[in-house]
DNA sequence: ATTGATGTTGACCAACCAGTCAATTATACT
DNA sequence: AGTATAATTGACTGGTTGGTCAACATCAAT
């Protein structure tokens, strides 16, 4: 029944997470979204309620994508080790590949919103600190494998340590789109963040 | 000659940082500014010749007000590890203050702005590129220091430690905005600082 | 007292903002 | 063929945006 279903929904949910992502929430308008996408605005809010709930399921398709990525690189099936580095390596190829198609280093996405609207839009910012959540958890899980391996004391915090790991990170990727260049994370992340981890030879 | 100065500009570049700091740059407008400072918007363009402009002054003198407090904290006078521990403490002083006067964790304020910023506004990308550099001086500086005394290894590259250090605790910061919380950073930033730096006893 | 520089005001603007809605179109099922 | 349902459109709204401007106010030096 009814009439046969398109694209538009993905459309306009690609189309936003490329703008927002590059420039930011209050600086791309609906108007801009739906031109790009070349869907008006009666459609817009036919398939979201406001501007702040196509934002909501953005994150939920980025995060969902995001996760079968992740759960492949810290499967438990891998070396620890190899887990992080692939880790790195993920976030770095991400981002050459966003770079080179947005025109800009555009960092973490969920940080980014995260930042600009922690105090402004109480959903949006709960929504990003459960993101956050989840992946920190990854970090949990291959730091519990490296202590198991014996690599790391067993005396790691890991709910601790993985917290530290995902800032630095989140940290490195928020200087690399203020500086517009990805050169220091890929000459630094991985050792940094096994120097992070504290493991020692890898 | 002319009309006796006021405090006019100071008002609009200090309700500025406060509402953009806790906010965004996108998120307020002049108008805001104006009506929360008391002042009407013709005198707002008769100081500040556009809104950018405010920003980027409102950021040489949030900078200014910074040096003062890191010049005296990494003075060549003091033990570097007490550098450290005084440059988390006023971190995490900071931070308290401002989340009790505008109700809200609010992480670094370039941070917070170059994030937003970064692929938008080119001039201000840039000085808060320059901003960032200023800083990570500071913990360069303490490095040096920390490898004179011999607390630290002398191999270590003093520029990309700066860096990780600094992109750590802005990490740390944007995740204490995201989550509105301050307990993480109190609990660990100075240790996982310590630890970053790779100085055992402090 | 006049001048000239600076500070202040409020009205004004075109463009843009998020969001609304009734009308229209296309389709799948009966 | 008819109908229910979903997709699409484009014109519309009221409020807001960054920014302009001519007029006016206030003072110091002459």
């Amino acid at each position: 029944m009814g009439r046969a279903p398109t694209n538009t929904k993905q459309k306009l949910l690609e189309t936003a997470t490329d703008l927002v992502w590059r420039e930011s929430y209050n600086a791309v308008s609906v108007d801009e979204i739906c031109k790009k996408a070349g869907v008006k605005k009666g459609s817009f809010y036919h398939y979201f309620p406001s501007k702040a709930h196509l934002a909501l399921e953005a994150m939920d398709v980025s995060m969902q994508e995001m996760k079968v990525y992740y759960d492949d690189i810290f499967s438990p099936t891998r070396e620890p080790v190899e887990s992080f580095k692939l880790m790195v390596q993920h976030v770095i190829d991400k981002q050459k590949e966003i770079e080179k198609e947005l025109g800009h280093v555009c960092g973490c996405p969920f940080a980014t919103l995260g930042s600009e609207l922690a105090a402004q839009d109480e959903e949006i910012g709960h929504k990003i600190a459960e993101i956050c959540a989840k992946k920190t958890r990854y970090y949990e899980s291959g730091l519990r494998a490296l202590i198991s391996k014996g690599l790391i004391e067993d005396n790691v915090n890991v709910e601790t340590k993985a917290k530290e790991i995902f800032s630095f990170v989140v940290g490195q990727l928020l200087m690399a789109r203020i500086h517009n260049d990805l050169d220091f994370i890929e000459n630094n992340l991985e050792s940094a963040v096994f120097s992070l981890i504290g493991v020692k030879e890898y």
